[in-house]
DNA sequence: TTGTACGCGTTATCAA
DNA sequence: TTGATAACGCGTACAA
């Protein structure tokens, strides 16, 4: 910066002015110090910026998996979001471990990120709490009761209480559900909202059709398989993962039961998969880009200390009906 | 680090080495230390070490599209190192953007970051070099000439040969081409290995079934659609992803064409729906998570001024059987 | 083994 | 509008 202070024959206030206040600076010296920059190739060091800041631009973004396409969309947004912002993006990927989470917090105190955003975190929801009341922090596909910490998320009880709705008025009645892990928030609610749009149809829910999986093909297949054998099989699969539905549409394949004909099957999550799959899966999609878009500009609002109270944001999923929930047969 | 001084009686020199060479500090004095750290909950101020380092134990990974599980498999690997090492990762997302690929460099002049992985670069051959030669770079999965710049990278052409050659021994003398966009690399050199393997193997290549797609599912479908519906079709198909295999194996289904026992079939990635579709397909695996582990090796090795030099690695893709290409009927 | 003091390259304050 | 200068918090050369 000397260097080129010298050159454009000002002080190294003026050029430091040129890039953080330009308007302040006479046109001409502006100008000198522009060629002069240019002329050396100067870059300004950006360490000793953020020493003298206090702060380095950079957040962090902690991600449970960040070898699932659902995650990484978001993600994918998120970084193109920052950088029209001026911001860079740093990659935390925790696989599935609350542990490992919480430990990637270092980087906040120690100053090396502004702040964090957490898709889908999985830690305790004190430690959740704890942190973002003491570091800029955004919850992503999680809620908090503290008003001041900022989330947006979907409500997985609604999207899946419309699901099931949709094939309740395509006339099925005995419907069954393969739920994900159920000791994650996100699998709880999927299950209250099936349970309650039967309830609200006046249908009976048969728990020997409640089955918990993991999420992944193998588990909707063998779920599937073991239910569908039975005499008094559903006439409908609802599952809680795109993955789990087509394993299930598997399982009916091999027991020459026709999707939808004969079985009508939803999923959840809008893979790539889904509309590739035979039949095409009918599923609810989550609005990746907008979790990603909106998420990032709450930390930016927030570190920037113009962010509103009450920054509790809810997104309406979106139901898509393929072949493979049969209301095309009507 | 002042109050940790005061309140362990030492000076800031002393606080500073506990960090950096605890064995020159006396056991007494380290442990009055280390207690002082815990009683005031200090951490190291990173800004202010990277400035005075000049180094951010940072380093970026530039990736083509961050919604690619095969990128992201690497990326994990990668960051996982890193972590282990005592780096964290900057994400870098290109969209296939030469552009975006060469504006991510100037995190590196700006000395935000000590060194670069790049994933699959698109940008050109001398823009590539000239970067490599002025900072820490590794590239993976692209080979370049300079002696000096470490990549890592499998063999396109040999892995295709690889396969051509076993679906030749399973007695197929037509064998039909779908390859991705040949103005990349990674496609001409392929395709290479194919025409390699159909010459040494005295067989002809006729040029109508050798067509370009784009990777996709779609261009799969429709090229495999016409390729199929010939008199004169041929009796397997080797492609250049699985999303385009898959969609051949579609084309074929629609046409009445049974895999594999009229049509083999050959993918190229082993993505996760090769595994899961019907019937499974036989593919081309390459070794992200060596890609992952190698590359960061390479970078850290190349950051700490200890890399041998003619760090050009090549690793070995792995051929994965499944029932598509027929070799089970034999 | 320890402490003093300088400098890393900026930004921001203040006075001119 | 400009310039001089004091931080920002740490690491390390040097002296003790």
């Amino acid at each position: 910066m000397d260097d080129v202070a010298k050159r454009a024959n000002v002080s190294v206030a003026t050029v430091s002015r040129v890039y953080s206040n330009p308007d302040k600076v006479s046109p001409k010296n502006r100008q000198k110090v522009y060629e002069a920059i240019k002329e050396l190739d100067y870059q300004p060091n950006v360490l000793a910026r953020n020493l003298r800041r206090l702060q380095t631009n950079t957040f962090l973004v902690v991600v449970p998996n960040i070898v699932n396409t659902f995650f990484t969309s978001i993600l994918k947004t998120i970084q193109a979001t920052a950088i029209e912002s001026g911001y860079q993006v740093l990659l935390g990927d925790t696989n599935r471990s609350p542990d490992l989470e919480e430990s990637y917090i270092r980087l906040l105190k120690q100053r090396m990120v502004d702040g964090v955003i957490l898709l889908f975190p999985r830690m305790e929801t004190a430690a959740l709490e704890a942190i973002a009341e003491e570091y800029p922090v955004v919850i992503v596909g999680r809620k908090v009761s503290n008003p001041d910490i900022p989330f947006v998320t979907n409500d997985n009880a609604v999207s899946t209480r419309a699901a099931t709705e949709h094939i309740i008025k395509l006339g099925h009645r005995r419907i069954g559900y393969l739920a994900g892990t159920l000791n994650l928030e996100i699998s709880s609610e999927r299950l209250k909202g099936f349970r309650q749009a039967m309830e609200q149809n006046g249908l009976e829910t048969d728990e020997a059709l409640i089955r918990e999986g993991d999420f992944y093909l193998d588990a909707g297949y063998s779920l599937a398989l073991e239910m569908l054998s039975s005499p008094n099989r559903p006439t409908a699969v609802i599952a809680a993962s795109d993955e789990m539905a087509i394993g299930a549409m598997r399982a009916a394949k091999e027991l020459g039961i026709s999707v939808p004909s004969q079985l009508a099957v939803m999923g959840f999550d809008d893979i790539r998969m889904a509309s590739i799959c035979e039949p095409p899966l009918s599923t609810i999609a989550q609005p990746k880009e907008e979790f990603g878009k909106i998420s990032t500009q709450l930390l930016i609002a927030l570190l920037q200390g113009r962010l509103q109270s009450k920054s509790h944001i809810f997104i309406s999923d979106e139901l898509i009906i393929r072949q493979s929930c049969g209301a095309e047969l009507r």
